[in-house]
RNA sequence: GCGGGUAUCGUAUAAGGGCUUAUUAUCUCUGCCUUCCAAGCAGAUGAUGAGGGUUCGAAUCCCUCUACCCGCUCCA
């Protein structure tokens, strides 16, 4: 097993043990590249999903939130090329085993577009011309050129399977937003420039998934459409797309808490860009198996809202009310999986540490928004009311609003290392002397040292302090 | 999907067809002890991925399924 597998294997390991991340139907031995979450990957889950919100649509007045629906009528998957493109014919090589698109296939090695055509025509026409592997550069035994739908498709027909009624589980979240771009801009009476955001799962049945949670069939996005008037000039849409490049880095690092040497920036060459696309750059993470796609940011032009114009013969075109110019918006789409940021938030954070002694703890170096519980209260001892007492003071935190979590078995030091390893801030330690004047010792994951007033910190205190900015760290 | 490999308590591992009530460590839990960074002692829970076959007897040999890993594609 190669060092990189060791690495992605031991967070996995690592996510399960601690309550991150389960296998999916794990009882039953698994179902591929589906994964649960466990109680504390949920918080941590959310509390990415909510930064995100916060930092992108809720802060700002130009931007607005939907949450559309996973099913959608089908027209919507012609009008954005997902039937065509996402159903692409795959051939394989009986003798090396490469497997490669037909379509690639053929164009590259006798410049025939095979676009419309069916797998039996696709299978003659590789077999007509005796296509070479391009690989290995000698013959081939082919297959049978074969569909592969990227799409889930289920049925609305409820006794059998009228063709009629088939429909797909979104490939991406996109087009939810482009189908209520006209809602938007009537019902919030939105500008342009102003964009529309959502979270939202979408599903691929992807041919090759893996990666622990890289590439998997059921993912969530988050994904703004941000809108704006067709530029005049290439100047111009490219200071929006900078701006949207440097705010997502800017999330990424200042409020996910991502080292910024672990980001790279990737720009698409623009032979390889899709039909739709001016630009597309994507942050790259340093994933144990390398660099790899993180976010992406696309100028769409106004080709989606064309496509649906069209498909749907409804105008979706927009009056500048200032100037009273009429255009279809063009639109900028910084789009980033949930999922992905999850592993490489939880990569990132990860950190063991050598401790004097010669023993070490491992340490999840959350940011304070993102750590699934802010602090952690612990009996020092088990009897004489302290754990008791411990309990009722989580309780009351938790009433608060703070994410509290208690742990009262085995030795305070193990106890300490356990909320370390979950990332948990602070740990406040209930021993006699709270007993006696309602104070606690309180000790900060990063530095394992305890603050306050000469070490100690009133109970009633403990609140006002996690909500002050400088304990958030 | 195709080819190759793998599958034993939560985790890491032992068992060359019978010596197995499946080993050891760790984790988890209980009790004792313990006044702040993975202590100690005593005890407990917990596994041969699923199904079938060969055999007097299967964790071990065979088949099917499932999952995982490595390649081939792709891009949140």
């Amino acid at each position: 097993m190669s060092q990189a597998q060791d690495r992605l294997d031991k967070i996995a390991k690592f996510a399960n043990s601690t309550g991150f991340v389960y296998q999916g139907s794990g009882i039953y031995g698994g179902l591929a590249n589906t994964w649960d979450f466990g109680p504390k990957g949920v918080m941590l889950r959310n509390n990415i999903k909510e930064a995100w919100r916060r930092f992108f649509i809720t802060s700002r007045m130009d931007m607005v939130e939907v949450d559309a629906n996973i099913f959608m009528n089908s027209r919507v998957w012609e009008a954005s090329g997902h039937t065509g493109n996402f159903s692409d014919c795959m051939v394989d090589d009986k003798i090396s085993k490469h497997r490669f698109r037909a379509d690639h296939l053929i164009e590259d090695a006798i410049g025939i577009d095979v676009e419309g055509k069916s797998p039996e025509e696709i299978t003659q026409i590789i077999r007509d011309n005796k296509i070479k592997n391009p690989i290995t550069g000698q013959e081939a035994d082919w297959t049978e050129a074969r569909y592969m739908n990227m799409m889930f498709e289920t049925n609305r027909d409820k006794i059998g399977n009228d063709p009629n009624q088939k429909i797909y589980l979104r490939p991406e979240t996109a087009q939810g937003i482009f189908v209520n771009f006209k809602n938007a801009v009537q019902s919030e009476r939105a500008r342009v420039p102003f964009g529309i955001g959502q979270i939202g799962k979408a599903f691929r049945n992807e041919i090759t998934p893996g990666n622990f949670l890289y590439r998997i069939v059921e993912f969530e996005q988050m994904e703004i459409e941000y809108f704006i008037a067709p530029p005049k000039t290439d100047e111009e849409w490219n200071q929006v797309f900078e701006e949207w490049k440097d705010l997502q880095f800017e999330f990424f690092t200042q409020v996910i808490g991502i080292k910024p040497e672990n980001l790279k920036e990737k720009e698409h060459a623009q032979e390889k860009l899709s039909h739709y696309s001016k630009r597309t750059v994507d942050w790259e993470y340093n994933y144990p198996f390398g660099f790899n796609e993180l976010s992406g940011l696309a100028y769409r032009t106004d080709f989606d809202l064309s496509q649906h114009q069209e498909h749907s013969g409804k105008d979706l075109s927009y009056r500048d009310p200032v100037t009273n110019e009429v255009y279809v918006p063009h639109v900028m789409e910084p789009t980033v999986g949930v999922d992905r940021l999850l592993m490489a938030t939880m990569l990132d954070a990860y950190t063991e540490e050598e401790l004097d002694g010669g023993d070490s703890r491992v340490v999840m170096k959350f940011a304070y928004d993102l750590a699934p519980f802010k602090i952690a209260v612990l009996p020092l001892m088990k009897k004489d009311g302290l754990a008791e007492k411990a309990l009722e003071l989580s309780q009351d935190l938790r009433a608060q609003g703070i994410s509290a979590d208690y742990d009262m078995t085995g030795s305070i030091g193990k106890r300490y290392r356990r909320q370390d390893e979950v990332g948990t801030p602070w740990c406040a330690t209930v021993d006699y002397q709270t007993m006696e004047d309602g104070t606690v010792t309180l000790r900060h994951r990063d530095t394992m040292e305890q603050v306050g007033d000469g070490g100690r910190v009133k109970i009633e205190d403990l609140g006002s302090y996690l909500s002050s900015k400088s304990f958030q760290k």
